[in-house]
Parts: C-alpha cells; sequence; structure tokens
DNA sequence: ACAAGCAATTGTGTATACATAAATTGATTT
DNA sequence: AAATCAATTTATGTATACACAATTGCTTGT
C-alpha cells in the first residue's frame, strides 16, 4: 500500500470519527513527523481530503479540517433528498422485486436488532447499508452513484452530531421499510415521498437532539 | 499564481475543449517537460483533474484522460436532472421574483441573439449562464450548488458533442424562458416539470446529432 | 519459430533540499 | 506606551534525486 495512501486513510478516518475537530490545522510538517511519512504523500493526501470537502484551505496559507454547523445541515439535507429521492425513483422503476422484497421483510423486522447489547447499532447500519447499495445497483447510473457516494462522507460525520436513541432507530427501520417495499412495489412515485419523509424525520431528529455546537462553516 | 494551478488551468481547458482526447496518458515526466515545471505540480494538477472525473487513473499505472462515451450520456443526464429539477423548486420558493421576471424578458426574446454573426453563440450561453448563476443564488445551498458546479464541468465538454443549430438554440431559449417564468411565479412544480422538459429536449437532440464517436466508458 | 525468462528502460512513489512567502516577534521611533 | 517596520522563523511551493515496480524488448533454449 503507498504511503499515501495510508496518510490519506488514517486523516480520512480521524476527521469521520471527530478525533479531528472541525478547525484542526492540518500543518504538512507535522503530519509528516506523526506520521512517519515524508510531506509528498502527506501533500497527496491533504488534496484528497480538501476534494472531497473534509479539509478545506486557509486563507491563503495551510489546510484545516472542515466544519458541519448546524446551520448547514438543512443544505446538506437538501442535496440528499435530490439525489435520493431520485435514486429511489429510478430503483423503483428498474429494480429486482424480489431483492427489495426480501430487504422490507429484513428492515421490517430490524426492531430485534436494536437492543442495548448492540451499543453501536452496527447491526441496523449495516441492514441500512445494505438497503443504500441495492438502490445503487438497481439505479445503475455512475454519476448519481458517485455524488450519493460523496455526500455519504459527510452524513457519516454528521451521524456523530446526533444522539440515536432506540427509539429513533426504529422508526428510521420502520421508514427504511416503506422506501424498500415502494421500490420492490416499483412505485416510484411513493419511493421518492417515502424517502422524502425519512429525510425529514432524520433531519429534525437530529436537529433536536444534537449538541449545539458552533464550529465554523463549510466556507 | 502557483505553477501547479496553470498546469492545473491548462491541462483542464485542453481536456475541456478536445485538445486532450479521451484516452490520451497524462505522463508526469511528459507534461513537466511540456509545460515547463516540475513533476510535484503537475502530480497536484492530475490529482485535481482525477478527482474532478476528467482525468483517471490507468490500471495501475498512470493517469488518462477520461471519456464520456453516448452510452453514458443518458447517466449524466439524469443526475443533471436530479439537481437541477430540485434546483428549480427551490429558486422558484426562494427567488426574487424581478429577478427572474427580468431574465424570463431577456430569454423570451434570445431569438435575435442566435445569428449567424455569432457562430459561437456566446450570447445566448452567456444568458444561459445568467439564470444558472440566478438559480445559484436563490438556492443558497452550497453543497447543492458544488454538486451541480462538478456536473457543469462534465456538461461544458459534452456540448462540443452537439451541434448546436439554430432552431434548436431557439426552442432551448424558449425552454429556459418558461423556467425562469415558472420560478418567477413561485411555482415549484412547473418549474421542476419545465426543467425536465428542457433537459430531455437537450439530451434527445445531443443523442440525435452527436457523431458516433466510441471513447472508452468512463470506467 | 515460438515461448519463456531476463535485462533494460521507463515511469511513478517517496524523500529531501532549496526557494519563497507569510506571520510573528522584537526593536525602534514617535 | 503604542504603533510600525524589519528581521527572523516557520510553513508551503517547487525542484530534483533516489528507489522501486512494471512493461517491453531481446536473447536463449526447446
Amino acid at each position: 500500500m503507498r504511503a499515501s495512501d495510508r496518510a490519506y486513510a488514517t486523516l480520512h478516518a480521524d476527521i469521520i470519527n471527530w478525533r479531528l475537530v472541525p478547525g484542526t490545522t492540518l500543518g504538512e510538517v507535522e503530519l509528516s513527523e506523526r506520521l512517519g511519512v515524508s510531506r509528498t504523500p502527506i501533500r497527496e493526501a491533504l488534496a484528497r481530503l480538501t476534494a472531497e470537502g473534509l479539509a478545506e484551505p486557509q486563507s491563503g496559507r495551510g489546510t484545516v479540517v472542515s466544519g458541519i454547523s448546524l446551520d448547514h445541515l438543512d443544505e446538506l439535507f437538501e442535496l440528499r433528498s435530490a439525489l435520493e429521492c431520485r435514486a429511489a425513483e429510478l430503483a423503483a422503476l428498474r429494480g429486482d422485486r424480489d431483492t427489495f422484497l426480501e430487504l422490507y421483510r429484513k428492515l421490517a423486522n430490524a426492531g430485534g436488532l436494536i437492543t442495548e447489547d448492540d451499543p453501536s447499532r452496527s447491526g441496523y447500519y449495516r441492514l441500512a447499508g445494505e438497503l443504500d447499495s441495492a438502490v445503487e445497483a438497481a439505479v445503475g447510473n455512475h454519476y448519481l452513484n458517485q455524488a450519493l457516494k460523496n455526500l455519504r462522507v459527510h452524513l457519516v460525520r454528521v451521524r456523530r452530531l446526533g444522539k440515536d436513541n432506540p427509539a429513533r432507530l426504529r422508526d428510521a427501520a420502520r421508514e427504511h421499510a416503506a422506501i424498500a417495499l415502494a421500490i420492490a412495489n416499483g412505485n416510484p412515485t411513493v419511493a421518492s415521498a417515502a424517502t422524502t419523509v425519512h429525510l425529514d424525520n432524520s433531519l429534525r431528529h437530529l436537529l433536536s437532539t444534537a449538541p449545539d455546537i458552533s464550529s465554523e462553516p463549510h466556507s
């Protein structure tokens, strides 16, 4: 594996997991010493992070971890809604009925997955990821999928802002199940509407439970 | 201006204007000699182009100019539709009536701009760009605008594939005028529908007039 | 003649040295 | 004492040298 890939993966994970908080300066010299590689691969990693939106150039000099303030959450979710609603529509038109019917069954029974035994809720998030992957595969659109992928980087980061209490997760699972069912039924209108409802609920839950952080806006 | 910026700008323009055709290998050594800078800024420029989707890593070794085949035009326009329809909706909800009414008037009279005196159609394209900018400003969503900006890079490239005959451009101007009017009227449904119609017409025109190139697909 | 292996060349990955620009600190002057 | 200018320091931008991997071509053996 290339050194630049390792540096990128390390920094990416550090930012996603909020070990590097917004506003942290990413100095090339400091990072090259901390990660044990020269500045060249560090520069490449920082360029990738900047292109991804996880970091941004500081006025004239240096790079800093980009911030996601609650003020911009609604903007993020507007883009998410545009992409995911259309993706759900297309999946309803093109997807395989049985695939999404199976996902519907699993999601409808996902309440059992959300227990105190699994504080990271990995079971639920894995299932939600399966639905996302199935939609992507059914859509079969490179450009749309790429845009969704770029977006999800920020969504993972945002997820840490809210407290995912079991009640909300069970509701979310039901909403996901509704989306899967609409796609299985080949109904794009309902699939899009169910996605709209789900995203609105998710956003309002986030805004109501997230801590009142005030990191600088996303440039 | 930094050498990496100049290298990026040069390569970007060369790819957009099809001076570098899809599949062209972008060797670091060759480019550093041709552009008169060392490999380091070349690497940074290539990284930016790759992130943008104008270039892509060749299996294991090197970077090549990415291709846009007609097979993928529909995918590109699906993403475009998702983003621009939503943008039109939001602009209708938030935009300033007078701004878009003024744009409507100019677009409705754009037929006179499309003359044989202006073979590059710069007058029309400038006006279309004004509408795009007004929509962006009205939407006021950093993430959505960024996604649109990323997309337009590819659209500019694709435009060169089709022959923009005056009849189609006059139709396009009328379609744009319809979008502007719907936004001015604050009607998101009509704004979205008019955008859908316009994009469908544009895509079908492109597919019917574009030369039968067969560059390799976008990986 | 064809195939396989080895060598040579070419190109990318990484490290490091040097140049340059910006920020900070200290000193001097008002 | 405060403000401004200069100098020093620090960090980024660029160039280049070195290491390594891959591909290509040549040679040799079957």
